[in-house]
DNA sequence: CTGTAAACATGATAAAAGTCATGTTTTTAA
DNA sequence: TTAAAAACATGACTTTTATCATGTTTACAG
């Protein structure tokens, strides 16, 4: 049996909850369930989006490639959130990439949808806006960090902000792994320093690490480290 | 006379254009016209908004002070803006601090209207969302410089960004004069590490200054510059 | 005007971070 | 299972940027 939204529990994480009942069926009712694979390509950035797409589970990484040939990674996608909003509201070409770093379900909904439903109905129209609104809140602090913090400081957030994003797996270790590659690319740096850096942390006891998993193993010493010391 | 809302041109400029003729008279009867000199605190970080701050003229910036004692300029206000937008949409206490760069004529909002307007007028609501979208993704752009490029690419941007954001004065000087700490604090770095770099864009020809002004001479290579060369 | 504070400028040095090189370990796919 | 590729780790070195010190210029209040 094919999943409807109506029954859909992501829903209550992010504006599509301020959706009603016709508006909802709708959307059920043409929207496309998709499998991607890790490692692969949801969109790119300068890309004409013709719709948004769900995360039911799963990982992605939002980010915008530099003239260096490195990545910047934006935003870490968790379970709820609506990629494409933005450019879908603006009806303007995406301003970032994003790639799966984990197998994901995903709910592909056609723009013509979510354009009716902002044109109509202001309750959902605000949920949009409050999300964004808070986006616009996180990107403004990672502006202040990246150019006041130093690597490490940068790499315990970051850390501390997966945990916080992600949660932790039975064993405590945070529910997401991600290269040192793409972490470094979270952070700032470059994946040498950023190795460097977690080593350190593992040195003074503040996190541990299994392969790529990393836990963190003293939090306020991570949080005094963010603070300058 | 009294300057009423319906006739002020910079409305244009903001989300307010998508008001009614009643909800713009409410507001017109309500805001109250404010003379701020420079120098003056407009609303500080964590404060709780009543009301938000439409710009007629002057300038501000939008920042937040860092553990390490520096500030973080994370927009520069031109005329037009809506300031404290964000937080009164989120309903949560400001996450930035702003401060007048020069004197500033602004009209004080009650939130009370901004809300009622947002329930009830889709269009208000939609323009308002446009204008928080593009202020994020402006956001993320300047979290990728940040990231990504050096001391003297960011400088170079942040010039281009301030003339394209103010214009050029009769003499083609960038119209707002700000101090080396300030564009420091834009660019996210130290007040020396920006003087010199803006000396060595004089010796190279790419600005003239004069004083605290300063004149864009060779744009393409401030824009080579940026790409990485 | 003019004294004083703020802003600008620049040198010297230290610290942070980037880059390159190389070897090891882990993952992945045939 | 195992060979190849990717990721991890670390040393050596370079470049960038921050910090401290000091002198000059500019702005502005009395």
């Amino acid at each position: 049996m094919h999943n409807r939204c109506e029954n859909c529990i992501i829903r209550e994480l992010n504006s599509l909850k301020a959706l009603k009942k016709d508006e909802l069926k709708r959307i059920s009712d043409s929207k496309v369930s998709k499998n991607i694979k890790k490692g692969e390509v949801i969109f790119k950035e300068g890309e004409k989006l013709n719709g948004v797409f769900c995360v039911r589970s799963g990982v992605s990484k939002l980010f915008k490639m530099c003239d260096n040939g490195k990545d910047q990674i934006v935003k870490m996608s968790a379970r709820g959130e609506v990629l494409g909003q933005r450019s879908v509201i603006t009806d303007e070409r995406t301003n970032l990439s994003a790639v799966a770093l984990s197998d994901m379900e995903v709910c592909y909904i056609p723009k013509q949808h979510l354009q009716d439903s902002i044109n109509n109905n202001v309750d959902f129209t605000k949920a949009v806006l409050l999300n964004i609104a808070n986006d616009l809140k996180f990107a403004d602090n990672v502006i202040v960090n990246m150019a006041q913090k130093s690597v490490k400081q940068r790499c315990a957030e970051t850390i501390i902000h997966l945990e916080d994003s992600f949660g932790t797996d039975c064993d405590g270790f945070i529910a997401v792994t991600l290269t040192r590659e793409d972490i470094a690319n979270v952070v700032g740096t470059a994946k040498e320093a950023c190795i460097r850096t977690l080593s350190t942390f593992k040195k003074g006891k503040l996190i541990s690490t299994d392969g790529k998993r990393i836990k963190i193993e003293n939090k306020k010493a991570l949080y005094r480290l963010i603070e300058g010391f």
